[in-house]
DNA sequence: AAGCACCCCAACCGCGGATAA
DNA sequence: ATTATCCGCGGTTGGGGTGCT
C-alpha cells in the first residue's frame, strides 16, 4: 500500500523542518541523503537535504564577512585551482563552498568593475580582468618558498609583481595552507562534535538534546 | 514615503563521477 | 562488465534586504 505522497517540498527551510533535519543527521549521520529525506518525514528530497545541512546546519560552519585572512586565501587558491570552490572550501575551515562561490562572485566582480573603472580608457583591457582584480586586491610576495610546483601560470605572474603584501606575508599563508586544518588561524576547530554559535537555536537544542538522554 | 535599482545569499538544477547491486 | 543509484560539484536563479532618488 502507497500512501499518497504531497509534492516534494522546495524553497526556503522553516525552523522546523532545520530542527527535524539535525535531529535525524544525528541519529543517521551524514550519508545517506535521500534515506535522511525519507525517515526525517521531511518532504524534501535527499539532495535538498544535504544542501541545507553542508550550507548551513553543519556544526563548524561560520557565517558572516570573511576576514582579511580569509579573503587572501580565497584569492590565491582561486589563482593556483580556478573555480574549484569545494576544494577551496576545505582550506578554510567553517566555510562552504556555495559561501565562497557567492563571496567571489560579488566581491569580484566589484573589485574587478572598480578596477576597470579606474583605468583609462586607452589603455589595453583584453587581458586585465581576472588577473589585474588579483593584483590589485592582492598582491604576493616571496611565492618561491618551494611549493610552487604545481602553481599555475597566474601564480608565477603574480610571483613576478614584487609587491609587497600589506602585512600578510604570503609565505605565512602557504605555511597555513600547508597545515591540513589550519585551526589557529581562522580560530575555529573543525569537527562534527563542535556545536557553533551560527546554528539556529532551536536546532541546536535538539542536538544538544539528544547527545544529553 | 514610495518606487526603483542593486546587492547578497540561500536554494535549485543539471551533470559527471563514484559506488553498490 | 553493466546498470542503477547516490553523491558532490559548479553554474544559475529568485527573493529579501538595503540604499538611493
Amino acid at each position: 500500500m502507497v500512501t499518497v505522497r504531497e509534492e516534494t517540498r522546495k524553497g526556503p527551510w522553516t525552523e522546523q523542518e532545520d530542527m527535524q533535519l539535525v535531529c535525524t543527521v544525528r541519529i543517521f549521520g551524514d550519508r545517506r541523503w535521500d534515506f535522511i529525506a525519507q525517515v526525517s518525514g521531511l518532504n524534501r528530497t535527499g539532495k535538498s537535504c544535504r544542501l541545507r545541512w553542508v550550507n548551513y546546519l553543519h556544526p563548524g560552519l561560520k557565517h558572516g564577512h570573511m576576514s582579511p585572512q580569509e579573503e587572501r586565501l580565497i584569492i590565491e587558491l582561486h589563482a593556483r585551482w580556478g573555480k574549484r570552490w569545494s576544494r577551496i572550501a576545505r582550506r578554510l575551515p567553517g566555510r562552504t563552498d556555495n559561501e565562497i562561490k557567492n563571496y567571489w562572485r560579488t566581491h569580484m566582480r566589484k573589485k574587478a568593475q572598480e578596477r576597470k573603472m579606474n583605468m583609462s580608457p586607452s589603455s589595453s583591457s583584453s587581458s586585465l580582468t581576472y588577473l589585474s582584480c588579483l593584483l590589485d586586491t592582492a598582491p604576493i610576495i616571496g611565492m618561491g618558498s618551494g611549493d610552487n610546483h604545481n602553481g599555475s601560470c597566474v601564480t608565477s605572474t603574480l610571483e613576478s609583481t614584487q609587491s609587497v603584501m600589506d602585512g600578510y606575508p604570503m609565505d605565512q599563508i602557504w605555511r597555513e595552507i600547508e597545515i591540513p586544518q589550519a585551526p589557529a588561524l581562522l580560530g575555529i576547530a573543525e569537527g562534527k562534535d563542535k556545536v557553533c554559535s551560527s546554528i539556529p537555536p532551536s536546532a541546536i537544542t535538539c542536538y544538544l538534546g539528544l547527545q544529553m538522554p
